[in-house]
DNA sequence: CAACTTTTTACAATCTATTTACAGTGTGTG
DNA sequence: CACACACTGTAAATAGATTGTAAAAAGTTG
């Protein structure tokens, strides 16, 4: 159940919000003002937060702020009756995520809200199976198939596959694999990455001479594609 | 948090500015001469100066004289009584980004303190992608389109792309792109800039032989342009 | 120890960047 | 306005860096 917690002081925003959300299938909490917001939003579980910049006890900025210092890293739309653009940044700068400007349309406020918890969604979600091509993966079980047939992996060429696929369409460099799948801290120059890579080539791709799925980035890294 | 440092000896106008600022969400410091500005300056983190020209112990000219001198590039906005051209020829000469003339309207000179952060902004924020023209370049994924087509750029095409986006309208010099993008110190003569841009004229020009975004500007550089 | 994986080494292949060379264009001066 | 000189554009050649990969060496595991 996603959750969604209302930081608004006025009580027709508040109606109008709590509304459009539980219709949309959302849960709803509601706080009144600064300080009660900044409580509910740490203590409970919550998913995604709209502040309202003007509030009564404490800002909209500090309550973002405050929660931010907490390590806190709830998605935050920020809402404002001003259309300054001065709000926008100091909002943004202050860890706020998103900022809608009053008035503005249930639609699009919505539709951001999505995109946010989209967004959130797949942070979280780990990877368990992935297929490309001809390929299926499984995370969990360590096994690979190639057109229905199994397929051989080691252990760390799944690491640098489920590296690659968690990143899949950015660049990722031969440092960030070792940091990350090797924990190296940094190494002197090592062909390591490059000879994984061209096995793993030699196993998944269709033709190991033509990569269709991962691709060097010359001067960069690799970039996997789907 | 947006913190204004007024360096102001008038206690009515410290007031009436101090009150303006914090009314539009920014925090204060204030110093009453320009010895204590010029300190408050290079010590706290300061996103904006207002400075007045006529101050006990230090003139404003100076002030910003010095903090410039000492490497210091927080906007500085320049207030003054008197409204002779002179004095603005010689705060802008010394420095300062901005120049209002008293009698001032609080709400000009919050605009124009609100356009100064604006800009500040604008640079800190990391470009994650940019399109102009036909042209979408996403900085993070290293990936670029033209006219929805995959376009091929390499890396130092990218880098040379993304600092004159960073600095579009403004002239860049090839020096400035030797040292940025490529990290050397001065280089004697080389024509490596003149070719870069010619190649990536090819690629993201819409008529590489009358260059639309890639501006040659004679004896100075080039300068980009949305 | 045997089988297997990983890393290093070494060198070829590939790709990008830089230099070179010269034509074309702009600017200032007499 | 013409001329010289400086600056710019760009193709082609060259240099240089990066990558692919086979094979040897080192490390692991049961």
């Amino acid at each position: 159940m996603v959750k969604v917690l209302i930081i608004e002081d006025e009580p027709n925003m508040v109606l109008g919000l709590k509304d459009s959300c539980e219709y949309e299938g959302y849960e709803v909490s509601v706080a009144r003002d600064g300080k009660e917001g900044l409580e509910k939003a740490s203590t409970e579980k919550v998913d995604i937060i709209l502040l309202d910049v003007m509030l009564p006890m404490m800002s909209g900025i500090d309550v973002c702020r405050t929660l931010r210092t907490r390590g806190i890293e709830t998605p935050i739309l920020m809402l404002t009756a001003r259309s300054q653009e001065t709000d926008k940044v100091v909002g943004l700068e202050v860890g706020a995520d998103d900022y809608v400007t009053k008035p503005f349309s249930i639609k699009e406020l919505l539709a951001r809200i999505r995109a946010h918890l989209r967004r959130a969604a797949k942070q979280v979600v780990e990877l368990d199976s992935f297929t490309f091509g001809e390929v299926e993966l499984n995370f969990k079980k360590y096994t690979a198939r190639k057109a229905g047939k199994a397929l051989d992996l080691s252990a760390r060429e799944f690491e640098i596959l489920r590296y690659l696929i968690r990143h899949r369409g950015e660049i990722v460099t031969r440092d960030q694999l070792l940091d990350e799948v090797w924990g190296y801290e940094s190494n002197p120059v090592t062909r390591t990455v490059d000879n994984h890579i061209a096995r793993l080539r030699q196993k998944i791709e269709p033709d190991p001479s033509e990569p269709r799925h991962i691709i060097t980035v010359h001067r960069l890294g690799y970039r996997f594609i789907e």
